[in-house]
DNA sequence: GTTCCTGCAAATCCTTTGCAAGTTC
DNA sequence: GAACTTGCAAAGGATTTGCAGGAAC
């Protein structure tokens, strides 16, 4: 009925929770089972609805402080769409930024080692050590872009 | 004491007013003149301040109303750093990126035609229309680079 | 038994909105 | 004088925090 999933992730949790003198809990392992169990890009929300078809008593509180977990885990990463925090999976995933659908909200991964590379030169002639970077392409995607005439959204 | 300065800009806003009937004011005059001096990319409550300076009565409200107007005519452009909303001139400038550093939280402008052709290379061939999009680099800028151990900041 | 977790409610941060009074056209 | 602006206070949405009760070690 329900396959485990995710054995390595939740070995990795196990052992962050281990390290860290952290205690588990029920609530922990049902939200990092949901959470692993999709494989789209989740708001807070949207995970805890998905947690509460299982777990109606698990509070939305203790769904941000276990994502605040799974990114300190390495489990996941965050991105920011309009203002709204999402999370996806991290664990042994390639580097990648988004697309990102103004007409269906849907985001579309990708990912070009040139653009890295011409990042890296660029912020080697300021001088300039990256952590991190933060690019998304805001847009139509083709099934909204040939429904509709391309709205005028305005972008940050 | 106090020459003036974004003539264009000012007249740009002008008809901004004119052709929505809208109504000028002291308070929308005295934001924009204190926006257009500035050459940094204000934050809402920097710019709040600096205005104060001159209009201690002109209140938070209307500096936000304000921007709104500036964005849409053109004037101005947005950008978000950690969930926080900045404000950079607009005007007759062209497309530029962003390197944010988190030690001195300065903002360091780089535009690159380089990686602008790879983005809509790759939008082309998954049929996205391309109607905006967010590149922030973040890390240290060669001062803070030098200056202390690379701190390892989470991002989003 | 001590330490950590949980969920609620309250608080916080940034931003928007309702409204009565004041301005502009 | 009709229509638009202003500033305050209140509301809004997303996220964090204080705390008393409950669970894990």
């Amino acid at each position: 009925m329900k396959p485990p999933i995710g054995k390595e992730e939740k070995a990795v949790f196990a052992d962050y929770i281990r390290k860290n003198r952290l205690k588990r809990s029920e609530q922990r392992e049902a939200i990092l089972d949901t959470f692993l169990r999709s494989e789209r890009h989740l708001s807070v929300d949207d995970l805890l609805q998905l947690v509460q078809k299982k777990r109606p008593d698990i509070g939305r509180t203790t769904v941000y402080r276990t994502l605040k977990l799974l990114l300190e885990a390495g489990l996941a990463s965050q991105l920011d769409v309009q203002g709204q925090a999402r999370f996806e999976h991290e664990y042994n995933r390639q580097h990648h930024d988004h697309f990102i659908c103004d007409g269906c909200s849907e985001i579309i991964e990708f990912s070009s080692p040139e653009i890295e590379q011409l990042q890296d030169d660029i912020a080697a002639g300021l001088g300039f050590v990256i952590q991190g970077h933060r690019h998304q392409i805001y847009g139509l995607c083709q099934r909204c872009a040939t429904r509709r005439p391309a709205a005028d959204t305005a972008h940050r």
